[in-house]
DNA sequence: CTATTGTTTAAAACAACGTTTGATATTACA
DNA sequence: TGTAATATCAAACGTTGTTTTAAACAATAG
């Protein structure tokens, strides 16, 4: 079971794919051009993985487990209200920055298949808040910071982060910027970000 | 020249692509669905528009057209900062809510082909904000407002609005609501986004 | 060693898709 | 009316993702 040659094989595909999904964008790569540039037999794709949707979702799992559960940990740290929305936003964009493929192919699960999007755990661990939000519901009683709607403060919150990397080629055309210039913006939007959140609900 | 069965069959077809575009997502689809659902010969399509493509853009433009105009008048109008943005945001989700099509639409031409992205000359008309940019710059010399990056807060507007349309599907499904639901927290919403960005930037 | 199980290859075909072709109607206009 | 432009149609084309079938190869267990 799983030889040697049987691993390297799969993980060709995962690699090759990857690179490729990356590249072109997961709807203009084929799966016989993924096959090809692996160098394994198109029969090999459906063998390991039994649709190009499969590959594609373990791919996705892969890229994205790990910085969701990096992202998951800071939201259930203790720490200060603000410490930790300054270090969610900042950390959330790096992991964007790292992972061009993750918004991507967010949005084009969100645009395929509204209906199976319930399956995919990485994404019910991604927006794992329920600690957070009893955090801003205990601040807000307590009075320290301006009573807010939690799930909407959430969902803006995510909105500044992600929303400007789901239109990057919309704003580097725009703006005539290259990928790198783009870049440099979304480093220095972290901090923009988190002025707008926090004096939008601090005393 | 284009006799009174030619506009008919050519505006048949964009009817009928709208509609199902609308009920099952631009990529679920096909052409022959359409043609038939229209009731008229597949190469039709062809006739009239060049490919399925073309369809697209030109019921893209025909939905965005009027709503791109009546946002741009409201950034060039001439208001205080606070009711401009009140009125944009307001304004901006009420379009939305009334044509679920567009950010589906505009996330797929964003994620299908980000180079003929510019080709769009409405999405130009929807983001042509430098007299808003202007009177943000003026208000923040005058000190009226905070300093603030205007191409960032102008970011952080669109991105406050258009983002959860873009993630409906992920939002209803994470907090167990219907459409009339989400349609429902999208009005809470405009109060909170407002709030969120004028108390981010006021004195 | 042999038999079984998992892996790899090749070639072909499938259904569905967007698109094109070429013939045929229909209309417009001189 | 005659002819050119326009509109319509059935059929096929090329490319997708996917499946099938048949044949080998490798590794492991009995």
């Amino acid at each position: 079971m799983s030889p040697r040659s049987g691993k390297t094989t799969k993980q060709k595909l995962i690699d090759t794919a990857t690179a490729l999904f990356l590249e072109k964008g997961v709807d203009r790569v084929g799966v016989r051009e993924i096959a090809a540039t692996a160098g394994i037999n198109l029969s090999l794709m459906n063998y390991y993985f039994r649709s190009k949707e499969i590959l594609f979702e373990t791919i996705f799992e892969i890229q994205i487990k790990e910085r969701a559960h990096l992202l998951r940990v800071i939201l259930d740290s203790e720490q200060t209200l603000e410490n930790k929305i300054r270090e969610y936003v900042s950390t959330y964009i790096d992991v964007l920055l790292d992972n061009p493929l993750l918004v991507s192919f967010v949005m084009s699960i969100v645009h395929r298949s509204p209906d199976t999007i319930a399956k995919m755990k990485v994404i019910e661990n991604l927006y794992h808040t329920e600690s957070f939000m009893e955090q801003l519901r205990k601040e807000s009683e307590a009075g320290n910071i301006k009573p807010i709607d939690a799930e909407q403060f959430f969902l803006s919150m995510i909105s500044l982060v992600l929303f400007p990397f789901a239109i990057q080629p919309l704003i580097q055309d725009r703006n005539r910027i290259n990928n790198e210039q783009f870049r440099t913006m979304m480093r220095y939007r972290k901090e923009h970000v988190f002025q707008a959140l926090w004096t939008s609900i601090k005393n």
